[in-house]
DNA sequence: TGCGTCATTGTTAGCGCTCACAGACACACC
DNA sequence: GGTGTGTCTGTGAGCGCTAACAATGACGCA
């Protein structure tokens, strides 16, 4: 039953010159028409797209590709893909290019070692994508992507600054200091600060952008904590803080917990558990703030403070950069877009 | 600078016929190497492979794939990427793709339409692809996908039973059976439900688990309340339900809300925000339990009881059935791959 | 010596398309 | 009538590769 479902066997797709037959022209008329060529007679035009629909006929992609040599395809490496971060980088991305007619192959890291950025490279190499973004916010990514010396033209997204190969990325240092800001503002002392790993160079940026409005401030800064995004980690350090709270400043020679900024949501939603099961009160006795406003942030316990990022504009901005430099034929040496955090003030910081 | 950077120009990349000549062979016999032919001598293949290196040579995937008539390219169609069970099943599909030789090319939708999901089709058509997997989970989607009558084999993710096209899916309705299980068996009365949208076949499958065991044990089941998977929808019907927790059952001849089934742990996170603003405690006057397990759910407040799916798994299968059509040439017709969820106890439903 | 067999290599055709160019025809102008 | 200047259409080549077949030489065996 399987083989026989088309009744008249395995029938090859129809080509062009099985359409140009059918209207009765040539196939370079039927090749005028797909590519609306102004010089054909409208009369040709409609005969020619009557037998188009009626073979159902479909332009191949390789062969056009071939000649062309153009496969209108883009490549996506990207690494922690379930995150929301570039999950919906991911997703922006995706919807440009398919709005300026590319398509999108995309590989997926489960880890990042530079061998496996290196194989996934190949892969899409090996596909003939014209271009390539890269989602890895890995210090030493982009720093092995510059010495890969790709022969098509690759844009990185929160790649950090400094290097030859252009990208896009949202101020995160301006993210750490709005955050920040608004702690010091709320009048805390000082600001405490769970960092995301350190090889990131977003978790980096972030660290710096603390720090800078710690010192703009004259506010001592305290030893910051390092997690690893996840909630489990960001737990850990909210028990480690929690202990800090209780046992006061003068143990430790530290200042006072009264306000922590963490590095993102997930890790926040950490903190607030072990601030919870530490019978802290939050923002009553400690003000926290987190990063990225995932669609939760806004219904934790309690709703929180957080800086949010607009990743359908890292997308768009990251194809349009690869783009351009598809059809310029130049390298736009360094040129980085940056993108504007914006700051969510919800409960979490503030005593109502 | 720009235009000037490759020394030489505009080189064009080297093709089979360069390697060859370089190696001293003809074309073919650098074809065979490139495929692993048995029949070529040692110190030939030698020669080959040395001449490839030095030119930095690559197969021309569009040339190949004109001759072999195989793009090795599948096409995926996710509808909201950024949730976390599409964002992981995406990339479980991307990794077993290319484990098997194949290359992924996505389109995401926005909002499911049958017209944009025939659009996103023809997208992927136009690039040649192979065979797609659609993860669409709208009931109508899985109809209107039937009714296309494509020209290559299709897989759906969550696409209900009982249509010629293949699929896999969790067993959403053991799913909810478990969890309803698992309340009545804590000694609840009965179990409320937030069901998700009723067009999702998930959300729809969910309630039968959930009404099933109901009926089994001879509860009564109270009518379902319904969101649309987002933590704010999650929030209002947690109001609607807070409402007649204190006003008891007598006003609304309704069960008394000991215990309540989320059909999504992002809803449960909105519920419990709206029990917490009432007053109420989790879960100690009413259990909650949700679905999905998203990597936050073990910190909620209080961490909550759920349902994991494993959408590694869902998406090597759909690769696999996938595959399987390709080169066996034949439609698994109706062939349903269904993969066990598994509770996640936590303490939203259980007291200490 | 003659013939078949096998491993190794080359030759040729053609996948389906676009590009460059060449025709055909209409119309205007001198 | 000749010579442009359009508009519309067809012809031929060739993109880079693989598949089918042909050719070559080495070897074994009668």
């Amino acid at each position: 039953m399987s083989q026989t479902a088309e009744s008249t066997g395995p029938r090859r797709a129809p080509t062009m010159a099985d359409v140009a037959q059918l209207a009765g022209v040539s196939h370079q008329t039927v090749s005028r028409v797909l590519s609306n060529h102004p010089n054909v007679r409208d009369t040709t035009r409609a005969e020619v797209q009557r037998a188009i629909e009626t073979l159902g006929y479909r332009r191949n992609s390789s062969a056009r590709a071939l000649v062309t040599r153009r496969t209108l395809t883009l490549g996506v490496v990207a690494c922690n893909p379930a995150l929301f971060g570039p999950a919906s980088t991911l997703f922006g991305l995706e919807e440009a290019a398919r709005g300026e007619g590319y398509m999108v192959s995309t590989v997926t890291l489960r880890r990042y070692t530079a061998q496996a950025l290196a194989d996934a490279i190949d892969h899409l190499s090996d596909w003939g994508v014209e271009g390539i973004v890269v989602i890895v916010p890995q210090r030493e990514a982009v720093a092995a992507l510059a010495e890969l010396r790709l022969p098509f033209p690759v844009v990185t997204v929160e790649g950090g600054h400094g290097l030859p190969i252009p990208g896009v990325s949202v101020d995160q240092e301006l993210g750490g200091r709005l955050v920040t800001d608004h702690l010091l503002a709320a009048g805390h002392t000082t600001v405490w600060h769970v960092a995301g790993p350190q090889d990131w160079l977003e978790a980096g940026a972030r660290v710096a952008g603390w720090r800078g409005a710690l010192e703009d401030a004259g506010a001592e800064a305290p030893p910051p904590l390092e997690g690893d995004w996840t909630p489990l980690s960001g737990y850990r350090a909210g028990q480690e803080l929690a202990g800090r709270v209780s046992s006061g400043a003068a143990g430790r020679r530290s200042p006072e917990v009264s306000a922590v900024f963490v590095a993102n949501d997930q890790m926040a939603l950490g903190v607030l558990r072990a601030f919870r099961e530490a019978g802290l009160s939050v923002p009553g006795q400690v003000a926290i703030a987190g990063f990225d406003d995932i669609p939760e942030a806004e219904f934790f316990a309690p709703p929180l403070t957080t800086v949010r990022q607009d990743f359908a504009a890292v997308g768009k901005a990251s194809i349009r950069l690869l783009i351009d430099q598809l059809e310029s034929g130049a390298t736009r040496e360094g040129e980085r877009v940056v993108i504007e955090p914006r700051l969510i003030v919800r409960s979490s910081s503030t005593q109502h």
